[in-house]
DNA sequence: TCACAGTGGATTTTT
DNA sequence: TCCACTGTGA
């Protein structure tokens, strides 16, 4: 039954057992149906035990797919026990870490820092305020933990001053994250690499226990990633990676195609199977993704067709300036909406920056039409969340000062900088926590009374909830906690009432997730702690709502819409400009990863594309003028790409709502 | 300790 | 245009 639904290509791609295989998935050609189908082929056709097998992805959203797709698609029973191990890299890491936290030296509550609480660090270690310079370093650091270099090999590497500067921050950050008994995203890739290279015990307990592995986005994988896959397939492991190298768009993190290469040359037997039928877009879509992609130096060859029909051609717009862009995309959704019946669901706007959605989100309110945006502040990085989330790491971290911190100064105790500095430079003597800290004799006569008395007020507090959360359910818990910090009132004394209940009503979604997660899978709050720093943006609430998407290029991979609007399709934009003009072999590298996003949101559209570009925009107080259309727009080989749009039609020049619908309703009767 | 006003800087961000 | 940080005064 499993492969009564697949093409030639993907049943090839499901029943290749014999040697390791590499699936090049074209965009919308069945990726994870592919990847699914395998998992019940193996369990169901070959008798494989379900926990030997490990499907890994990069995001928690594919994660979930894929195990809803197994749970359809597999006959034998995978709940309790017998499931297969279907996580992305990352949960996977903390999975590890805290099956072998011995070997990583880490104690089963270690706390995981997202970018926030890292960048934090790496400036103490700068000693800069340069936060511009902080985040350089930052994704510096990130860079060579990804490319498995460690802060000794960095600083001897380093020639310049900065370099210099920044491979020393590393020496100091790591230090730092080992003292808090914490880890960021990037180690909880390289620890698991780091153990399993030298602990042939560990490394062959891994290798016995997975026998199948199944890699998604292969493409998209770093360094580290690829020597643990390295290290987890073992000589009896089966593998099977399925990827896309025209859709590489995270080389800027450390991701890099020469993993795709090396495949080829680390598995001389690899097979290689390309899925070139697309499912999604219509004929006119795939030309024009097709055309622009063939400018790209290619690894492999593919061609993507589909038997969808021709569709509508793509359409090319030259708007005046960005305010016009925005407003001919609001309009051009409300007419198609009345002549297609669309839902508003159906429309995606996609940009290469953020900031480019400000106009678009005013256009489309001035239209009333709904929309929702991806990207911008992910709802676990909100302030009240990650406040929060400050006490639970406590309870389970005391180590983390970090947390210590934010927890000891939110809601306000009368805690001030100064006396968290004292209470530093004791626990730097000590070399203890802060916590531990305040408890220490010394601490009496370095503070005063007044400093000292609510400092261990706090102290016993977190002891008393800590005991409590190693014995009570995590409901109760921070039930319990919330109520005792007051949280609420502190939001409404702090703010204007409005913002402060958006606050608690974010505070009160986050509790209300925690306690789900936990209820479903009997999580305790250790565990809840490190699942909740691997939650996204995505994660937090699923919409359904009948709204036009908003999403810059990268959030939108993966996805799939009817109508596809792209919008500032220029040169200096897409591709963009920033960071071309330095040295020019890492400059041709990246301009074909800027090619691969044209393809990229080319692909997302199913029926109809439409892409614009402006002469001029604004861009903070200047204005930029003079700008051209993208390169891309000429190589998707459109007739007359180039050459302004008709003039606005009678419902595109109408002023008012009132009028656009009088407008609306007037060509609706023609047709 | 905190509220407020002025300043400067601004890709992309799966986890 | 808007956000986030810095320094000031209460």
């Amino acid at each position: 039954m499993t492969s009564a639904a697949l093409n030639p290509a993907q049943r090839e791609a499901v029943r290749h057992l014999e040697t390791p295989c590499l699936v090049l998935a074209g965009a919308g050609s069945g990726k994870t149906r592919v990847i699914a189908s395998k998992l019940a082929y193996l369990i169901d056709e070959c008798g494989v035990a379900a926990p030997s097998i490990a499907a890994i992805t990069f995001t928690n959203k594919a994660a979930r797919e894929m195990l809803e797709r197994a749970r359809t698609l597999v006959q034998t029973p995978i709940e309790g026990r017998r499931k297969p191990l279907i996580s992305t890299f990352h949960a996977l890491g903390v999975h590890f870490l805290r099956t072998e936290a011995q070997a990583a030296a880490l104690k089963p509550g270690f706390s995981i820092f997202a970018a926030d609480d890292s960048l934090g660090v790496i400036t103490q270690a700068l000693g800069t305020t340069d936060r511009v310079l902080a985040r350089a370093v930052q994704s510096q650091i990130s860079l060579w933990k990804n490319g498995l270099i460690e802060p000794d090999e960095a600083v001897a590497r380093s020639t310049g001053d900065r370099d210099q500067a920044a491979a020393r921050a590393y020496r100091e950050y790591a230090a730092t994250l080992s003292a808090y008994q914490a880890v960021d995203f990037d180690d909880l890739i390289r620890l698991p690499v780091r153990i399993l290279e030298r602990d042939l015990e560990v490394r062959e307990r891994w290798q016995r226990r997975l026998r199948y592995l199944l890699i998604d986005e292969v493409q998209d994988t770093n360094a580290a990633q690829y020597a643990w896959l390295r290290l987890l397939a073992g000589p009896l492991t089966h593998f099977t990676a399925v990827g896309d190298d025209d859709q590489s768009i995270y080389g800027w993190r450390g991701a890099t195609l020469d993993n795709l290469q090396r495949l080829g040359t680390d598995y001389p037997t690899l097979k290689v199977i390309k899925l070139e039928q697309n499912y999604r877009s219509c004929q006119h879509i795939l030309n024009a993704a097709n055309q622009v992609i063939r400018a790209n130096p290619k690894l492999f060859e593919k061609t993507l067709w589909s038997e969808l029909g021709p569709g509508d051609p793509v359409l090319v717009s030259a708007c005046e300036d960005d305010e016009e862009e925005a407003e001919r995309i609001a309009v051009r959704i409300s007419a198609m909406k009345f002549e297609r019946r669309a839902r508003f669901a159906d429309f995606a706007v996609l940009y290469r920056s953020n900031q480019q959605a400000r106009l678009l989100e005013q256009a489309l309110r001035k239209q009333h039409i709904p929309y929702t945006v991806t990207g911008g502040t992910s709802f676990f990085e909100r302030t009240e969340v990650r406040d929060l989330a400050a006490y639970l790491r406590l309870l389970v971290n005391d180590d983390d000062d970090p947390a210590f911190i934010r927890a000891v100064t939110t809601p306000r105790r009368g805690i001030g900088a100064a006396t968290l500095e004292t209470l530093g430079a004791l626990a730097g003597e000590r070399q203890c926590s802060l916590l531990a800290a305040l408890f220490e004799t010394a601490a009496e006569s370095r503070l005063a009374a007044r400093q000292l008395a609510p400092l261990r007020e706090f102290g016993a507090f977190i002891h008393r909830f800590t005991w409590r959360a190693e014995r009570e359910t995590v409901a109760v818990v921070i039930d319990d906690l919330l109520a005792a910090i007051a949280y609420r009132d502190w939001l409404f004394d702090n703010e204007p009432d409005r913002q402060a209940s958006q606050r608690w009503q974010n505070v009160c979604e986050f509790v209300d997730w925690i306690k789900r997660r936990a209820e479903e899978d009997g999580r305790n709050l250790l565990e809840m702690a490190q699942l909740m720093a691997l939650a996204s943006r995505l994660d937090g609430r699923e919409d359904d709502s009948d709204a036009v998407r908003l999403s810059t290029l990268h959030a939108a991979k993966g996805l799939e819409w009817p109508h596809v609007f792209l919008a500032g399709v220029e040169e200096g934009l897409l591709p963009s400009s920033v960071g071309l003009e330095d040295d020019a072999a890492d400059a041709i590298v990246r301009f074909e990863e800027e090619r691969r996003l044209m393809y990229v949101g080319i692909t997302r559209a199913q029926r109809s594309l439409q892409v614009s570009w402006c002469r001029q925009r604004s861009r903070g107080r200047e204005r930029v003028a003079e700008r051209e259309p993208s390169r891309f727009i000429a190589e998707m080989g459109l007739d007359r790409a180039l050459e302004k749009t008709p003039d606005l039609s009678p419902e595109q020049k109408a002023q008012t709502p009132q009028e656009r619908i009088a407008a609306l309703q007037a060509l609706l009767r023609k047709s």
